[in-house]
DNA sequence: TGCCAGGCCCTCTTTAGGGCCTT
């Protein structure tokens, strides 16, 4: 017998790839139809790589995304505004993200422990499932990977890559294309003590 | 001031190198 547990699909935008100093500048959410979404000015310079790449931008202690400013939130409030979300599903939540393993939960792992707010953060987040494990398991010859790719090839969509929200909402799409079994699930998931 | 990653996987492998994946 499993115990019912809610998948939510989250991702990050950063400052930069270095996961042991990278601030979070968007942590969205996706469940169903439920949705999670905030902005963050970050505490240090944004990389001109992740500039590029997303089209954030930071100055005058505002954030700004393809030049227009955006409503942003405290860093504390933001991860305690999902701490409320994930809890308001009532049963224990697996957090989905592509390449998860490598990026997504360790930085947002760090940032929960920085803010002192694991215990929580355990109480309600059983583990992280990674979806390129998954991908590489269920689809072992495509040869690439990346989401942007695998969204492509399985759903014959472009979408605004590199928006958290779109990027978590895409997530959840092929995910559900795939119809992954719980072994499946199972193989790909790290549990949260790990972190 | 400017710069900065790192784990996984594959192969022309293990005394290594390089591409992929995330921003």
């Amino acid at each position: 017998m499993s115990v019912i547990k809610t998948l939510v699909f989250f991702d990050l935008e950063t400052t930069g790839l270095d996961t042991a100093v990278c601030d979070i500048i968007q942590l969205s959410a996706v469940s169903g139809s439920r949705v999670f979404n905030a902005y963050i000015v970050p505490r240090r310079r944004i990389d001109r790589e992740a500039s590029e790449v997303t089209g954030f931008t930071a100055s005058n202690n505002r954030l700004l995304l393809n030049g227009s400013p955006l409503a942003t939130v405290p860093l504390d409030d933001a991860v305690t505004s999902f701490l409320d979300f994930l809890r308001s599903f009532h049963t224990p939540v697996l957090l989905v993200a592509h390449n998860a393993r490598g990026f997504d939960a360790p930085v947002i792992s760090r940032v929960i422990r920085e803010l002192s707010l694991l215990q929580e953060f355990r109480q309600v987040v059983t583990g992280f499932v990674d979806t390129i494990p998954l991908s590489k398991n269920l689809f072992p010859n495509l040869g690439r990977y990346s989401q942007k790719y695998l969204v492509d090839h399985f759903l014959a969509r472009s979408y605004d890559a590199h928006n958290a929200v779109e990027d978590a909402s895409m997530l959840q799409e092929l995910f559900n294309s795939w119809s992954p079994e719980e072994s499946n699930i199972s193989r790909a998931t790290l549990t949260s003590n790990l972190f």
